[in-house]
DNA sequence: GCGGCAAAATTGAACCGTCAACTACCGGTT
DNA sequence: AACCGGTAGTTGACGGTTCAATTTTGCCGC
């Protein structure tokens, strides 16, 4: 038996439709400006400032896909990149054999000290800046329930409750 | 000379890494249910939305790709593809000698409106159902202000030194 | 109606991300 | 100690996106 659709709201279909639209010129533009004025991906970027923020700017491989919500795949792919580049180094850990960190070299710290500036500006320029202080507040407590709904929640209906 | 660096408030800065982490997994979520369940990418499902919604079924290929904020290179290989497995068809324009126009198949409407209940039901469940109305209807009023700042404005180099 | 410039769309190469298979290692069990 | 399911990470092939040309056509002044 089929149940009739629920659609959307024409207030909520304006609303996702705008978020649509939104992250993707908003994602377009902070990129490009990362990459012009810098040579860094998004992506690279989000890496750099992971690794800077953890004791000896270090990180195991899967605790830094976790931390950016990446595939441990599209790390690895990442990091190599960016280690041959030299912005960060690969060691092996110490307490588990299978281990790796990857972990910040100097070179890597300076390229995200210089482009962090001008990040923090594009990121201002084209979204801080330009929304009401209430409507960003909102925007923040929206996304951050999303992010904690989906992080642990397989799309498997089964598997809805933890015991970790 | 240079100018110390305004970073981003504890609360700025909060809202803004629930945004990247949330869109993430959100649209990586939304993706991912489509594929598995109509075997759809998430753009491709956007371009169908887009021509069902247009007069004739049919746009201009530089049309679409404002509509969903693509490249026009990215538009015309989504294009092929889609036209190659049936979804669409390509005609010539008319009134213009260089223009093309793609057109929804009958299996490419017939696919959207399968397709379209499961999508909504995602978005329902991912986003709309776990969110405050009112921070839903901020998050889409903040998102149209982005869009429209970033939509029409060039990013002329020249225009990045602001004294905001 | 000709020449030159701009716009529409395509092309192919390079680049990035995904996927499934694979290696290596951990930890508990027998 | 050999086993075995599970976890960490890598790999290479494939598919999608970007980028810098290239092609074709429209448009405008002369």
């Amino acid at each position: 038996m089929t149940v009739a659709t629920r659609w959307l709201t024409s207030d909520q279909q304006k609303a996702w439709r705008s978020f649509l639209v939104g992250t993707t010129l908003l994602m377009d533009r902070l990129d490009r400006d990362l990459r012009d004025q810098h040579d860094l991906s998004l992506p690279e970027y989000e890496i750099l400032v992971r690794l800077s923020e953890s004791p000896e700017r270090a990180l195991r491989m899967a605790e830094l896909a976790d931390s950016v919500k990446n595939s441990r795949s599209r790390i690895t792919h990442t990091i190599a990149r960016m280690e041959a580049i030299g912005l960060v180094m690969r060691r092996q850990c110490s307490s588990d054999g299978r281990g790796v960190v990857a972990c910040l070299t100097d070179a890597g710290y300076s390229r995200l000290v210089e482009a962090a500036p001008d990040h923090v500006e594009s990121v201002r320029d084209a979204l801080i800046n330009v929304v009401q202080p209430a409507d960003l507040a909102a925007l923040g407590r929206a996304m951050s329930t999303v992010a904690r709904r989906l992080d642990t929640d397989t799309p498997d209906p089964l598997l809805s409750s933890r015991s970790v």
